[in-house]
DNA sequence: GGCGCGCATTGATTTAAGTCAACCGGGTCC
DNA sequence: GGACCCGGTTGACTTAAATCAATGCGCGCC
C-alpha cells in the first residue's frame, strides 16, 4: 500500500474518525490485494469475515436467481466501501463480489473492526451514517425500479455519471454495456434501443463508450 | 402509554439495550399519540425530527412518482420501528407515512437519541444491526422486482405472511388488497388475476380477505 | 491472413403486465 | 327504499420490454 493509497482510505469518511494511532492500529489489522479481471471475491452466501475498501478498479456485486440469470445490485469504484452492513447480520454475504477490471482492495476484519466501533462513538456515526445514505439509495432504487421506465433509468443513470461543469457534457462508460442494463434492471437489447432512440432524437452523441450530451437540460425533464 | 404499551416497547429488539434509569429518560422524551385511518404522519420532504415505533395499527411507508402513482415501499406493524435510519441523513423524510387504521404511536426525539447514542456502544450495535437488516430486506427486495415475476411475488408474500404451524395454513389479509397490489409492485388487477389462477389450481382458496393454503409446499416451489 | 469468440446493434415476434371498461356486492347516507 | 361510492373482480385490448434471431465489428490467436 503506497501513500497515495493509505491517503485515499484515511480520508475516505468512514476512518475519518479514527486517531492518528487508531489508524495505525486498523491498518495491523487490514490487507491488501489485488484481483485480476474476472476474479471472484467473495459468493453468495460464503461465512461473511471482512468487508472491503476499494482502491482501483470496479467491483461488481450481484444477485443470482434461480433461473441463472444475475442482477448487478452495485458497481462499486475507488474510495467507497461494499459490504460493511454485512458485518451485523452476522453470518453470509447476500450477493456475491467480482472484479471488472485489475482491482486494489483493502479487507477490513469484521471482529476487529466491532471491537474498534465498541469504543469509538465518532466511528459509530460514520458508519450508522454511511448505512443510512445505502438504505436511502437502495430506496430510491426501488422507486426507479417501480415507478420509472427502462427509457427513464438509463437517462438518469447517464446523468448521475456526469462529472461537474464539463464543456461539451459527456461520460464514459467505464463498464460493459451489458453490465449497466443488468445494473439499470433491463436487457442489454433494450439499452441499445434506448440509446439508439436518444440519438436519434440528437439529445445524445455516442461513440462506442464516450456518450455526448447534447441537451442536459431536455434529458434532465425526461428523467 | 400503558403497561402493555411500555413492555413492547422495551422488549422491542432496540431498546433492550438500556438500563432501566436510560429508559425512563427516553420516556420523558417520547410522546405518544394515536391517529385515526387515513391520517398522515409526515409527508414526503418534511423536516425529519422524530422516529416512531407502531403500538397498534398499521402504518403504510410511500413513494410517489411525478405522475400521481404511488408505491407502497413498506407496511409497519406493531413492535417494529421506522425512520430510524432518516436520523442520520440530516434532513428530510424520503417517503410519506400514513395510518391505514387507526394507530397508536411512539415518537422518538432525534436530537436527544442522537445524544443517546454516543453514550452508549451497545445501543449503537443494535441500531446498527436494524439498519443493516433494513439494507438486506431492501436487497431482497430489488432482487424481487427484478428477478421475480409478479406471481411469484404474491405467492412470496403470502408464504411470508403465514405464521407458523397453523393449520389449515391460511394468512388473514389486513390490509385491502390494492395496498399490498402496490407493495408488490403490481396492479390491483394484476393481483387479483394470479389469485383467482392459483385458486383455480386449487392451491389456495380465497374468502374475502382470508387465504387458505390447500399446498403449501407447491407454492413454495413455484415461489 | 483466416478463424472463432464476445459484445453490441437491429429487426421480428412474443409475452407479461398495464390500461380501459364493465360489472358486482357491500356499505353509507339521504 | 334508492342513489351513491368504493373495492374488488373479470374481460377485452394495448403496450413496454423480453425473447429470439441475424448481422456486424473488433480482437486475440493459431
Amino acid at each position: 500500500m503506497d501513500s497515495a493509497d493509505i491517503k485515499l482510505l484515511k480520508e475516505g469518511y468512514l476512518l475519518a474518525a479514527l486517531s492518528h494511532q487508531e489508524f495505525e492500529e486498523v491498518l495491523t489489522h487490514a490487507g491488501v490485494f489485488t484481483l485480476m479481471q474476472n476474479e471472484c471475491l467473495f459468493d453468495q452466501g460464503d461465512p461473511a469475515t471482512h468487508f472491503f475498501f476499494v482502491l482501483s478498479g470496479t467491483v461488481k456485486l450481484c444477485r443470482i436467481a434461480p433461473s441463472g440469470e444475475e442482477k448487478v445490485m452495485d458497481l462499486v469504484r475507488p474510495g467507497h466501501y461494499f459490504a460493511e452492513a454485512v458485518m451485523f447480520m452476522g453470518g453470509r454475504y447476500p450477493v456475491y463480489a467480482r472484479v471488472l477490471e485489475p482491482t486494489r482492495l483493502v479487507e477490513l476484519d469484521n471482529k476487529h473492526f466491532l471491537g474498534l466501533l465498541r469504543s469509538n462513538a465518532d466511528l459509530c456515526m460514520r458508519l450508522m451514517s454511511t448505512m443510512s445514505q445505502r438504505i436511502h439509495g437502495l430506496v430510491n432504487e426501488i422507486d426507479n425500479l417501480t415507478l420509472q421506465s427502462g427509457a427513464q433509468r438509463v437517462i438518469g443513470y447517464l446523468l448521475q455519471q456526469l462529472p461537474e461543469g464539463t464543456a461539451p457534457p459527456s461520460v464514459r462508460l467505464t463498464v460493459p454495456k451489458h453490465v449497466i442494463a443488468s445494473r439499470l434492471g433491463i436487457q442489454p437489447e433494450t439499452l441499445s434501443r434506448v440509446l439508439a432512440k436518444l440519438r436519434g432524437k440528437h439529445l445524445i452523441d455516442v461513440h462506442d463508450d464516450q456518450i455526448v450530451f447534447n441537451d442536459v437540460d431536455a434529458l434532465r425533464c425526461l428523467s
